[in-house]
This record gives structure tokens, C-alpha cells and sequence, in this order.
DNA sequence: CTAAAATGTCAAAATCTTTTTACATTTCAA
DNA sequence: TTGAAATGTAAAAAGATTTTGACATTTTAG
């Protein structure tokens, strides 16, 4: 499972910090999604694209067959 | 958090312990989710949506302004 | 209608995400 | 190049998801 998030928040010139303050969650959390640390829930996930002006499915991607 | 899992899983006649059975999860999460008792993962939402050729925007939906 | 199949639900345990605090490393402007 | 800001990382605790096993209820086929 891998991600976009790096490449779409430094497109727009924001802080890891910011990110996480209008998701109410930490710094922490962003940073380990970043770096693939492990899956968030859905519900974050969606949060997160939505204020990329994304969409999940293309935020994230699962790796080959998975 | 509200989805669209039991329509589409009825749609293709699929019973919940086979959909569990195909993505190695338990029937209790399946049924669990398909009730909105929690925010799944965002890998097994990925992959229900796949499973059911559908998107998780499509497939999962954020009520209201969250 | 009846039996079997499918779904709903519960509780305890296991597993995983997220928070918090704290510090190390990298990046970038001055 | 130096210092400040941003990012990376770690570990313990808290909170949420998932599993397991078991049983109740609903649905469906015969």
C-alpha cells in the first residue's frame, strides 16, 4: 500500500502540521501514513483525499495483485 | 460513515462468508461493516471495492460535511 | 409450514491504528 | 554556515478494528 500524499501536500505547500490540524489528527499520524508505516482507516483515508481535491483511489494504491 | 456493500454484494447474489472468504477477512467483519458498526481499513475497503467492480467514493460515502 | 441457510449480534482476546511526549535528522532561509 | 522550521522516528498508552466461537433471528427453498 502506497501513497500520494507526500507528493500532493508539497504541491501545495503545506505542513505536515497543517495537514494533520485540519483532520484532527497529530503530525505523527500524517508522517507515518507518508512513509507507508501502516494502513489508516477508511474514513481518514477519505478525509484525506478530499482535502488533496483527490480520490482514494488515487492517493493510494495497493502494490501488484493485492 | 454509510455504504453501499449489501446492495452490491445482493446484486451479484454473493453471500457475506464468501465476500469474507475472497478477502480473507472473517464474516463478522463483513457483516459488521456492511452495518456501519466501524470505519474499516482502507486496504479492505480497496479491496471491496475491487471485489465488487466498484470505487471507494462509490462505494463508501462521509454523511454530511466531514 | 418447516428445515436449512444466511444474517445479525455478543463478548473476550488479539491485532492494529492513533496519540502523546520526546528527541534526532534534514531542509531552508538569512 | 548557522539557527530555526520541518520532517523523521521511537516507545508506551489509548482507542479502534478484526478474530473467534457461540447463539439468536431472519430469510429462503422445498
Amino acid at each position: 500500500m502506497k501513497n500520494k500524499i507526500k507528493e500532493l501536500r508539497k504541491a501545495r505547500k503545506i505542513r505536515q502540521e497543517d495537514l494533520a490540524g485540519q483532520l484532527n489528527v497529530s503530525r505523527q499520524t500524517i508522517n507515518a501514513i507518508e512513509n507507508n508505516k501502516y494502513n489508516p482507516t477508511l474514513e481518514l483515508a477519505m478525509k484525506l483525499a478530499k482535502l488533496l481535491e483527490s480520490t482514494v483511489e488515487e492517493l493510494f494504491f495497493l502494490e501488484d495483485g493485492k
